[in-house]
RNA sequence: GGACCCGUAGUGUAGCGGCCUAACACGCUGGCCUGUCACGCCAGAGACCGCGGGUUCGAAUCCCGUCGGGUCCGCCA
């Protein structure tokens, strides 16, 4: 190896490439440009004449020695110029000293070992470094807006307006790629058994139920539109009365609705619907295979397995939502009937508009301060409720506005129903059901973090079922029915009838994967019985002419033989999210729009020109207020 | 549409009525260095403290407005 590396005269690349091609075993990322990526190279390789492209990440210069990290998405390598060894070094090293941070380099030269000691066991190629015979910039960079290392957090607006740069660091690499395999992960599990993937159209028909569309102008028909979809939700049924039997998609969804921290306008699901089901075969299904992206892609624990299935109702009434959070238990207790015990006026008054009395037992709080307590009642108003009655079991006895109205008997009661303890605080809300379980429910998750209840290595899933099929909501001040999940979603068998009678008592054959608090995915067993599906339409309040002109290809299809069928969509970016422990999933999208909803990368949303709109039929309504 | 938080060199932060002629770290420029690996050392450039108005003898600092970013509410089957 010696001898090669010495003899070897400065020459024409294409000679060299092939000399140095032929020393190297072959890696399945060599191209053209290179042999090895810069994540290969171990003590196995020493000796051997490599070609590296990569950028450069660190350069320590010591004059003479100039030493260069080389990276690409496969890792880092440690490039040595020494311009002593020869004349091709010292042209090399003279290059190596003019190149800056992400420079874009193409380096020839020989594997060896680090000197003994030298060794960086922090790196997959630590135990070598490349002696540099020949180098070449492939393209120089400006000075970065913000340091691509994963030590320093710049603003996000930055990152995502550089989300090339920012792709380049390894934290949102590594969640891209998290999400290639997780998304891979499902595909195989799906394709194993016997699932279809079927692309369903993106140009679509806008739906009066759910969020508001994005609309797409048609040029041949003036004055009407398409949609984007909101999810496949339609096709895929219709992909079960076609036969399909098991369709699955990775499909993409859109909805023209205000962004949060888990919501983008676009999104991705997997979506999924299998045919001659009942809810336990779609459930199983998604339970093996979370069970087993969980434990294949990450290092996180499921609390328990099987998931536990909590009906609606035990959901609001221990954890005050639909998507409980169960890393940590702190269950809500309702009060019920001691709620009416002394004069305390205001559980009396929520007991009589048909409210409720619900305390949250916080264990080892009873010494916070006023301030926080402050702090806590505020943040109850701030949703809805009129105030946070406290219970501080101290030592030397309770303190708490309680102990005006209710008897040391009656207090005892109250706090050997809550489960106190010395040092505990107990809160209490005492509002309609909407906001008591709103305000526990979002102090729970405040106290969880707040103890420190949560281990960021587990992952406590569950299924929340029993939904009931119809709520009622307020339009326009008009109060109507409105469907839980889907206008598609059958009901328990034998409950029919109650749609004519009760319909609020009807339970829907829906099913909910919530994971740490985030409804992850949610389905259920579908309607398939054209007269059925029918009545539901007219409940949720929709006209004859209206059920005929968004809904009647479907009612059409299900009289050509529908089979009983049922599927789900899972969220793929909150649960890639979950998988990478982070809390937003712009983390785990390549390139997420801002909470304006602006692609700041693209500058999207832009004006079109006059031409464009003229051949769309349309008109701006407002003058343009951006330039 | 609303509430709250944030906005100081390229980046991340400190300063929170006068000691600010605005500090520190990284980065950048120049110099030195043959075993570093978030190299080290020396020197230097770089900020009208988001913008506008007000209070004050005096404002990065307090108040109002505005713009930008974030979190949340509304909205999102």
């Amino acid at each position: 190896m010696t001898s090669s590396r010495t003899t070897r005269k400065a020459n024409g690349g294409a000679k060299a490439t092939k000399a140095a091609q032929s020393a190297t075993p072959t890696s399945p990322l060599a191209t053209a440009l290179r042999t090895v990526s810069c994540g290969e190279l171990t003590a196995a390789n020493v000796g051997q004449e490599v070609i590296l492209t990569g950028w450069v990440v660190h350069r320590r210069d010591y004059g003479k020695l100039i030493f260069i990290d080389l990276r690409d998405r496969f890792g880092l390598t440690q490039v040595v110029f020494d311009p002593e060894r020869n004349a091709d070094a010292a042209a090399a090293h003279a290059i190596a000293s003019e190149a800056r941070l992400e420079y874009v380099l193409r380096v020839e030269g020989v594997v060896a070992r680090r000197l003994p000691g030298k060794e960086n066991p922090s790196l997959a190629t630590g135990e070598i470094e490349v002696e540099a015979r020949r180098v070449e910039v492939l393209n120089p960079s400006k000075v970065v807006p913000f340091p691509i290392a994963d030590h320093v957090t710049a603003d996000e607006a930055l990152r995502l307006r550089y989300r090339y740069l920012d792709m380049r660091r390894d934290t949102l690499r590594k969640n891209i790629e998290l999400r290639h395999r997780a998304v891979k992960y499902i595909r195989d599990y799906m394709d194993e058994r016997g699932f279809l993937e079927v692309e369903t159209p993106i140009l679509t028909k806008s739906t009066p139920e759910g969020a508001r569309d994005y609309l797409v102008p048609s040029r041949l028909y003036p004055g009407e539109f398409y949609a984007l979809p909101q999810a496949p939700q339609q096709f895929k049924q219709l992909l079960m009365v076609a036969g399909i039997d098991r369709y699955f998609q990775i499909a993409r969804c859109f909805r023209d609705e205000d962004l949060r921290a888990d919501r983008q306008p676009e999104f991705t699901q997997l979506d999924v619907e299998m045919s001659f089901v009942e809810e336990q075969d779609i459930m199983n299904l998604i339970e093996t295979m979370l069970i087993g992206l969980i434990e294949t892609t990450t290092t996180k624990h499921i609390k328990q397995k099987p998931f536990p299935h909590i009906r609606f109702e035990d959901a609001m009434d221990r954890y005050g939502n639909d998507r409980p959070d169960l890393r940590f238990d702190l269950p809500l207790v309702n009060l019920g009937a001691l709620a009416r015990l002394g004069t305390f006026k205001v559980f009396h008054d929520a007991l009589e508009k048909d409210g409720l009395v619900k305390g949250l037992r916080v264990p080892g709080l009873a010494t916070a301060t006023r301030k926080e307590l402050d702090e806590l009642t505020e943040f109850a108003k701030t949703h809805g409720a009129k105030g946070l009655v406290t219970l501080a079991l101290l030592p030397e006895g309770p303190r708490s506005p309680l102990t005006k109205f209710l008897s040391p008997d009656e207090l005892n009661d109250v706090v050997r129903h809550m489960g106190g303890e010395t040092g505990d605080l107990i809160f209490f809300v005492a509002d309609d059901a909407k906001i008591c379980n709103d305000v526990l429910s979002r102090l729970r998750s405040r106290m969880g973090e707040k103890l420190g209840l949560i281990d960021p290595d587990e992952m406590a899933l569950c299924w929340v079922v029993d939904f009931p099929l119809l709520e009622v909501i307020e339009e326009d001040g008009k109060e109507r029915y409105h469907a839980t999940h889907n206008p598609f979603s059958g009901m328990k068998a034998g409950e029919e009838a109650l749609l004519d009678s009760d319909p609020l008592k009807v339970t829907a054959r829906q099913y909910d994967i919530i994971c740490n608090g985030y409804e992850v995915g949610g389905g259920s067993v579908r309607i398939n019985i054209p007269e059925l599906q029918h009545k539901v339409f007219q409940l949720l309040g929709l006209s004859e002419e209206q059920i005929t002109e968004q809904f009647g290809h479907m009612l059409e299809a299900f009289e050509y033989g529908a089979p009983p069928h049922g599927g789900i969509a899972l969220g793929i970016d909150r649960l890639v999210m979950l998988l990478a422990g982070g809390e937003t999933i712009r983390d785990v999208t390549a390139f997420p729009k801002m909470q304006n909803g602006q692609d700041v990368l693209m500058r999207a949303p832009s004006p079109v020109t006059e031409e464009q709109l003229r051949e769309l039929h349309l008109r701006l309504r407002e003058p343009e207020k951006r330039s």
